[in-house]
DNA sequence: TATCATTTGTTCGTATGTATC
DNA sequence: CGATACATACGAACAAATGAT
């Protein structure tokens, strides 16, 4: 209840809201600098801890980057730069998913798992072995950095003799083994968001409002029985992904 | 101390990190309170502000959320638990895209815009007038919020008299009416993901690393011209897109 | 090469306001 | 009402990165 009465606004997001509107303005361009902490204080006759906070604010809705030393700079695009096709292609028992884009930065890490967590809903298989393959990828045309994990089951790579021997084998060629061993195969691709980990903003070389796109991706049998699960991670600021698609047929009309 | 000798890494991401890993380790539960700020000053030996910082960087990495008052609290889940399917199914002339799990909340705001920024790129119009629909849609059962934008190009709603007398037509009308006019429509979904602003915050009803997810469908016509642009955006927190695919027909074999 | 001014980053201390119980 | 908790705001000091002198 009360929802109604609100206390002022407190300054260091007044100076935020002011300084966001100025940037929205063109007041300070995109690539320019920020007037200092001190021109700040003096400006709005604020303390230099309420300047931080507001430049703070700025920061999180990813509107400047603060660099030590310098100063903090409005960033020059809020949109990401590239995108990446999520679409998967095949031409008789060839499959192509973004191989053509991406390169392997470092050689893939192959671990013994078990399933847990999400993993484990998608597979459908809780606490289930697992081969987990993980892959740095790079486009070399804008840098950008993704990494992939790809999760095969022991029952789906014991099926499967070149699956168990090579787990590294590539995301593309594993359909084809799939598809080769009889399954007709469909793909479930999940996408959210998240703030990235410490460790996935130094390895992703992302910045400040260190956003993650993530895409969990199961690969599925004809009776929907998973397979495989492939997740892709990037950062939001620099990349989007694309599905272009078509309307599936409506399932049996039902009681509506 | 038992610990490393710690200068590069501040103070306040030190006590951060050893507050993550305690609750990765279930030492506070989710749903339970951290130590109180000043329990956190005197067991780590440092100032308030030091402890303040440490608890806001929790928050940014979406781990707790603080109440006023009350103290700051493990977040249950960062995963999100509402799943949008984004696939769009056809019957005979009727099209279905999630239309049995949003209703709308409020009535829809039409106005006249003209397209700009990543509109007009996605449109292939530049500054071109178009009707702009927008829609706040609730799914009862989770009470996720997702605000919907339709944005058909005048062009698109002169060829197609019931569009330019209700733009308001809900988008699987929309597509059926297009269909009727004798055009054969794909998709292409963009999904991107970014910092959410203050207004969007509370339309939206997110807390506190307000993470947008956000969806661009762009629907084209047969000869790839596009013909209307929707623009999905909800809380990360809350929800995740799905897209069930298969294998399209690999293009035509290029030099490789 | 070395020094210095500028700018952001970190840390402390302190005071007051306001929400919750 | 009082105790506790988080939120806001000020002042002060030093560290570290940067760029120019």
């Amino acid at each position: 209840m009360a929802d109604d009465i609100i206390r002022p606004t407190p300054m260091y997001r007044q100076v935020a809201e002011r300084l966001a509107d100025e940037i929205a303005q063109g007041v300070y361009a995109p690539g320019k600098v920020l007037p200092s902490e001190t021109q700040l204080m003096e400006r709005y006759g604020v303390s230099r801890p309420t300047v931080r906070a507001a430049v703070a604010e700025l920061r999180n809705l990813g509107l400047v980057e603060s660099q030590h030393g310098k100063g903090s700079f409005v960033r020059r695009r809020t949109e990401p730069t590239a995108t990446i096709d999520q679409s998967i292609t095949r031409a008789g028992r060839k499959y192509h998913a973004h191989e053509r884009q991406f390169t392997e930065v470092e050689d893939c890490q192959i671990t013994r798992t078990h399933t847990a967590g999400t993993e484990a809903v998608l597979l459908q298989r809780e606490d289930a072995a697992a081969f987990t393959v993980e892959r740095l990828l790079l486009d070399p045309g804008t840098g950008l950095r993704v990494t992939h994990r790809t999760v095969i089951p022991f029952d789906v790579a014991d099926e499967i003799p070149e699956l168990a021997e090579h787990p590294d084998t590539h995301p593309a060629d594993i359909y084809a083994l799939l598809t080769a061993a009889g399954h007709t195969i469909t793909w479930a691709d999940d996408i959210s968001a998240r703030p990235a980990k410490p460790d996935e903003r130094t390895t992703l070389r992302a910045t400040d409002p260190a956003i993650l796109l993530v895409v969990h991706r199961v690969t599925v049998d004809s009776n929907g029985h998973p397979l495989i699960l492939e997740v892709f991670a990037t950062s939001a600021d620099q990349a989007r992904f694309a599905y272009p698609h078509s309307a599936g047929r409506a399932p049996a009309r039902r009681s509506d």
